[in-house]
DNA sequence: TATGAATGAGGGTTCATTCAT
DNA sequence: AATGAATGAACCCTCATTCAT
């Protein structure tokens, strides 16, 4: 319940909040054991409770992680004002790639908090905010179109950037550079082939 | 475990499954009570057991009608070939107002079978395929632009319908007409204002 | 819970003691389940209890057949007085083959009544009484060793019948009038070659 | 499950086993209670499943423990060959006498693993085996009768031990040694008196 | 004579959590 | 900093039995 001044404890939390992850991860909330948690990181049960007050101190603590480092990611991510439009696809392009660096770095932390606490929606509104403010600066610098709903896209964004995630990315079939490039392509240009509007 | 009969039979069953979708999708499968669920069907445990043989067993009773309406909504909206370049997006909107539809009109059975339940991957996967499939036609067809790969924009769709459907559609904050309108627009459009391409 | 007089009532009372009898001898009074019972005798469970008022009542009465049917067997098997020494292994041995047949042909009645029932104890406990007397008699003649405890004689005897039964009977490795044929000649003789008590 | 390495735990361990014993013995498998036996143990329901999968291991757990001790005894018991006729007869008293000594100094465990578990049977197969091959070995010797079947012949005494075992040593009425002096005599020399064979 | 529908009572088991050392 | 031992609180499920028709 103490943060546990000394080395040996800091790297007992430290092992018990790896495991942790990796059960919540794989099992979630539920079906994720306290006694398998403790066995894997070569500890009692009650040594557990040294360290958290309870398997919800745990799991938020995780959650916490995840939602820090994205939060932080995104918050050092914004888009500065001034650029010229063919410059923006680039940049928008790195800082999807950086988000999607993360995810893809710390799994365990994303399936969590990204995925299946019911906080989850909380982080990606939150999300969503940051990125349609973002958005629509660049629409009222001219960049995007003016009938476009930014909110809506930034959930569509953030959609795809999920179920990205959890199909390419996590299985390692695309790396967060392709994603990233993709995504950008689709949603700056679109699907169709543009027919100059004569 | 039977299928019990007899009308009043029938329509027991039918309580117990809607008592139960609204309580899965409530609190998830774990916090779900089987001791609740029978109080609001006003019934007593053992009653349960004589519909379902398990909390398992309806619970997966719940994905598979989510899953066969869904599917079977897909499978009938294959949108036929030989439509002409302006079309196209009138049909595909309409095709996505009738999905968003069901999800709307099937909010219970939405958040379990498409949100909660491990499953809920393998059923986007399904959808995906679907979808892909469809884009490619049209791609081949040469509505759509050959460098994209239409497996990622299947799943950036899925994703967006995911989204949006969860913070517009379940809110009642955007109707399924809206919600596909403004998908169809981006996904069509893209973000940018088309430089004509001098 | 009536005896129902009609034949078509008597015909389904039949039905289920006779399904009962076989569950209760495979399975033993817990296993065996009334829905069990029903199902093979193509009827509801409340049905059941048109016939008998319990679970308990039924397995009693098929107890009840049991019993009755064995101690009916032996009484009329008193072996009368006066049979000349050599005549005595006849006679024991015929008795004997009438026991045996019987359990022999009553096998799901013997496993209830003779080898699973708690009553089964005083049923042998009857036997043993009535064997008892009848050996001390033959005893009293002159017939048999005066130092032997003649109830010790019977327990052991009913003890032999009771494996025979099982492993040989049942399993139908013997019949009725070889098993009847070892055991007497076991019982009268013994297993030592008679030394000439010179 | 696990086994507790504490004195403490090793403790409670045995009086778990010890208690479960009696409520088998006494109930049977199915009408002894978890709940009566963690009660009669000075415990709560969890605390028997630290020690214990489950209730049928605990039960199983008991019958090895006849079983593993009746063979054992079994084991040590043959009967070295090369004895004199009139050595026999004590020779066999001794060896049934420690056989029901065990019984008689195990009464749960016997009650258990000789009289209810379906085992049973098996275990009273394999005394039989056991049995059956000493009595052909005194057979071929000349001491036995060639016409006799021994493999009736043991399951005929174990029956007798099984008769006697529940009605005189279990109630008290006859000493192991007593009981085994009868059935040598009664299996040796048999019931009638033996007539010279002029 | 029989059934569709429902229930009362209880049983085994699991899991996060704590006490005492 | 950690452990052996134990518990409170629930939960799912089964089964004999009954009600109303």
């Amino acid at each position: 319940m103490s943060n546990a001044k000394g080395l040996k404890g800091r790297e007992t939390r430290q092992r018990l909040l790896r495991v942790a992850e990796g059960e919540f991860a794989l099992h979630g909330y539920h079906e994720a054991k306290i006694s398998e948690i403790v066995k894997k990181a070569d500890l009692t049960q009650p040594a557990f409770y040294l360290y958290f007050s309870s398997k919800e101190a745990i799991y938020e603590e995780l959650v916490r992680q995840f939602r820090t480092g994205i939060i932080d990611l995104l918050e050092s991510s914004r888009i500065e004002p001034g650029l010229q439009q063919r410059e923006i696809a680039w940049r928008v392009a790195f800082v999807l790639e950086r988000i999607l660096g993360f995810l893809n770095d710390n799994r365990g932390l994303t399936q969590i908090g990204f995925i299946q606490h019911p906080e989850a929606e909380a982080i990606k509104k939150t999300i969503v905010d940051i990125v349609a403010s973002n958005l629509r600066s660049e629409q009222e610098l001219g960049y995007f179109r003016k009938e476009l709903d930014m909110e809506v896209v930034a959930h569509s964004l953030v959609g795809a950037i999920d179920r990205l995630t959890v199909t390419q990315l996590l299985t390692d079939r695309l790396s967060p550079k392709e994603v990233a490039r993709q995504i950008v392509d689709l949603f700056l240009n679109g699907l169709q082939i543009a027919h100059s509007p004569e």
